[in-house]
DNA sequence: GAGTTTGAAACT
DNA sequence: CAGTTTCAAACTC
């Protein structure tokens, strides 16, 4: 730095202590403390003690849990890094001082950055450039609330990530710094605010933006600060130049960060993740690096995520940066999905009312950025979600595919069911998508899932007709993916009754439901669940997955490939008695397993397999298949049968292989509600998502989903199903067979399965619980 | 789109 | 538990 520089930036700086802006600045960090205790907390309780209730609205927790955990893995890094990091030393102490010191931070922050050095000054002096850039791009993407969100965002995540009020002082200076980048990201939005502003809303754009997020994040201390804050958007926005000026002034590499962030935010859609990223990653040596890397990261946003892993490996010493960049996205991306829902989370308030404004938005730029981001490998296609969601999704969630899965909670989760739901589904299942895709890129199941949401989300709505519905739902069906998103189509039961595929899965119905006299809505909760309680009573099984996966029969995999259909069983077996079993009347055949000793059906002919044991899928299936057929059904019975020969064959040896067998349904794909219905709806839901999202995040929901189901958890862990396999599982087939499977945890189901269902069944009292 | 078939769910 | 009815999905035309 040059002397005059210095000088400058000193009387700059001095002049600016004055000013508003290090109030704010010392404003914030208090605030961020505040909120990362209740964020902790928040995630706690999420965090899968105990399942969410079906009906309940365990799809929010569970984003919102998935997007806890990110955050906090994150922060359990970056808080080591802070740590490591000299130069988080080295401020440290300057930090610890207090909130005070804090608008000294940015002095020290200056400090900072000319200790470390011009490295730092040119990534800065890049991003300053780029900075000029978000500003002149902010102001397109966000008129009002959209500028305000990232920010808030970047400062909740920043929060949530470094909140830590309790922790070590060390900790808290890990925070402060973290802060100061929040703070000084902070303070580059409000820039860009006050020059975005201008045109409208101004502040309170700023602040509603902040608002949402802040909500969690956000916890002004006192109503003082909150207005001390608005005073200071204002101000900012008189003094647009002076911010600017400072903004330069500011430690660039903080800056940079942020504008980064913000500009990955403006792309992605999604700030909050990178923020967060930002946040995480402390301003060290390497920070210098990460902008640099955020900076190409945002170059590569555009383009593809893979691009970004790929990148990642190939430098070692990028390396950790990249991987937050990974991460970044990964996260984003859930978070993208999180912030759907849990901006929920967090921000669940979020501004609910400028979300409905900015989710299209939101939804359209995270789409896009999902998309862009490279729309994840795998994942790429199939909207597991929406399995999830679906049921309810709880489901699967997933598959969340369906809206219905979002039933479930009816509050924020459910809020998939409604129109709005409708959004956040769409939005979850991206989310799942994204989650999804990372993680799992071949996993199929998800894309079902996601699918579906996607779809439903988007198109189904306006169809308004039953059959429409329907027709809609068969071709998004047919295609095997949308099974995430059953719906029905009831007239006399008002959806309370098992026939309604709806209320058998667990998940509320929604829109694109064509029910009539509805009652199994949020809105019916209660009776809802004292119906279910009733079902319950009468049959403990009643929800419980159909299908189940018996590792009783593993054997007869190993004895019979062609058997394999038998690894997986319909829990009561059918009764069929016209249909040979090769129509999808028959919940063996729908459900893609074969038909086993327990079905008292006539004439089987199971492709999946026969009651008697002979043959199921092989050739003799074709043939049966094409006889019983009708036509149209044997095709497709041939169809199914030659894709599950093909994969099932293979994979049939394998449990899990059911489940990710492409199950009969796709025509018809409803989806594997039953199961999602079974694991515990939202439970899974998050499960699929998560597992997919996040490896960690899958895990723990594996831990979760295992524990549900004990007997078969065993066979699970045997090594056929893996978290990541059950979300396959509930992704594309039909309902059952993922339902099985991800009941099972992944897990299939036999007859002891059933067992384990039954205690799988208490996901579903958790339904009743939740209420 | 209307109607029929089918089998599960519910009821007796 | 068995038989019957009700129901909604699956299927056909």
């Amino acid at each position: 730095m040059d002397t005059p520089e210095r000088n400058q930036i000193s009387a700059t700086l001095s002049k600016f202590e004055d000013s508003p802006v290090f109030n704010y600045i010392n404003s914030l960090s208090p605030i961020k403390p505040v909120k990362s205790v209740p964020i902790s907390q928040t995630f706690n309780s999420l965090s899968f003690s105990s399942p969410p209730s079906v009906f309940t609205s365990p799809h929010v927790s569970c984003l919102k849990e998935s997007r806890f955990l990110r955050r906090h893995n994150p922060l359990g890094t970056s808080k080591p890094k802070v740590s490591s990091q000299d130069v988080n030393k080295d401020h440290s102490s300057e930090e610890t001082l207090g909130d005070s010191t804090r608008a000294h931070h940015n002095s020290s922050g200056l400090r900072e950055n000319i200790d470390k050095g011009i490295i730092v000054r040119d990534a800065s002096i890049e991003i300053s450039s780029e900075h000029i850039k978000f500003s002149a791009e902010l102001p397109l993407k966000y008129n009002c609330g959209s500028p305000g969100y990232a920010p808030p965002l970047c400062g909740d995540e920043a929060n949530s990530l470094f909140e830590l009020p309790g922790e070590a002082a060390s900790d808290v200076a890990y925070v402060r710094e973290d802060c100061k980048t929040d703070s000084v990201d902070g303070e580059m939005h409000l820039q860009e605010i006050c020059q975005m502003e201008p045109k409208s809303e101004g502040p309170e754009c700023y602040w509603d933006g902040l608002i949402p997020d802040a909500p969690d994040m956000l916890i002004f201390n006192s109503p003082g600060e909150a207005e001390a804050f608005k005073g200071l958007m204002h101000k900012s926005l008189d003094s647009s130049i002076r911010l600017s000026d400072f903004m330069s002034m500011l430690p660039h590499s903080s800056m940079n960060n942020g504008r980064k962030m913000h500009t990955v935010d403006s792309v992605a859609s999604s700030s909050e993740l990178e923020i967060e990223d930002h946040c995480s990653e402390p301003i060290t040596a390497t920070a210098t690096d990460q902008m640099q890397n955020n900076l190409a990261n945002v170059a590569l946003e555009t383009s593809n995520p893979n691009e970004k892993a790929n990148d990642q490996v190939v430098s070692v010493t990028h390396r950790a940066i990249r991987r937050r960049c990974l991460d970044f996205e990964m996260a984003n991306v859930q978070r993208k999905n999180s912030d759907d829902n849990s901006n929920t989370g967090s921000n669940t308030s979020e501004s609910d009312g400028r979300n409905t404004a900015n989710e299209k938005q939101l939804l359209t730029t995270k789409r896009s950025g999902n998309s862009q981001r490279g729309i994840l490998p795998g994942i790429g296609l199939h909207l597991n979600a929406l399995a999830a969601v679906k049921d309810y999704r709880g489901i699967q969630i997933e598959k969340l595919s369906s809206g219905r899965q979002l039933g479930l909670p009816n509050t924020t989760s459910l809020q998939i069911c409604t129109s709005q739901e409708h959004q956040h589904l769409a939005l979850v299942p991206v989310s799942s998508e994204g989650d999804l895709d990372p993680l799992d890129h071949g996993v199929q199941p998800n894309e079902d899932c996601s699918q579906p949401s996607a779809y439903m989300a988007g198109e189904d709505f306006n169809q308004n007709s039953p059959r429409k519905k329907r027709q809609v739902q068969r071709k998004m069906e047919t295609p095997g993916e949308t099974e995430g998103c059953k719906r029905c189509n009831c007239k006399k039961s008002k959806c309370l009754k098992l026939y309604c595929e709806c209320f058998a899965a667990g998940v509320y119905c929604i829109e694109p439901c064509a029910c009539q006299d509805c009652f199994n809505k949020p809105i019916h909760e209660d009776t809802v669940l004292q119906t279910r309680k009733q079902i319950e009573s009468r049959n403990p099984l009643a929800f419980a997955p159909k299908v189940i996966r018996s590792s009783d029969t593993v054997p007869e995999i190993g004895d019979d490939p062609n058997k394999t259909p038998a690894s997986a069983r319909h829990k009561r077996g059918c009764n069929c008695k016209k249909s040979s079993c090769l129509k999808k009347y028959c919940e063996c055949y729908q459900g893609g397993v074969g038909c086993s000793i327990s079905c008292r059906c006539e004439g089987c002919k199971n492709a999946f397999g026969r009651k008697d044991g002979s043959a199921p899928v092989g050739l003799e299936t074709e043939t049966e298949e094409a006889e019983a057929s009708d036509k149209g059904v044997a095709e497709k019975a041939l169809q199914n049968t030659e894709e599950h020969h093909d994969s099932a064959t293979v994979a049939t040896p394998l449990r899990v292989s059911r489940s990710m067998l492409p199950l009969p349904f796709s025509s018809k794909g409803k989806p594997p509600r039953s199961f999602v219905t079974t694991i515990s709806g939202s439970a899974l839901f998050a499960c699929q998502k998560l597992g997919k999202s996040n490896s960690l995040w899958s895990q723990e929901a594996a831990k979760h989903f295992q524990t549900v189901p004990d007997d078969e958890m065993p066979d699970i862990f045997g090594g056929d199903i893996s978290p990541i396999s059950c979300i396959k599982t509930s992704s594309p087939n039909g309902k059952r067979i993922s339902s099985p499977n991800c009941d099972m945890g992944s897990s299939p189901s036999r007859r002891g399965g059933r067992k384990l269902i039954l205690q799988s069944i208490p996901s579903f009292p958790s339904l009743t619980t939740h209420p």
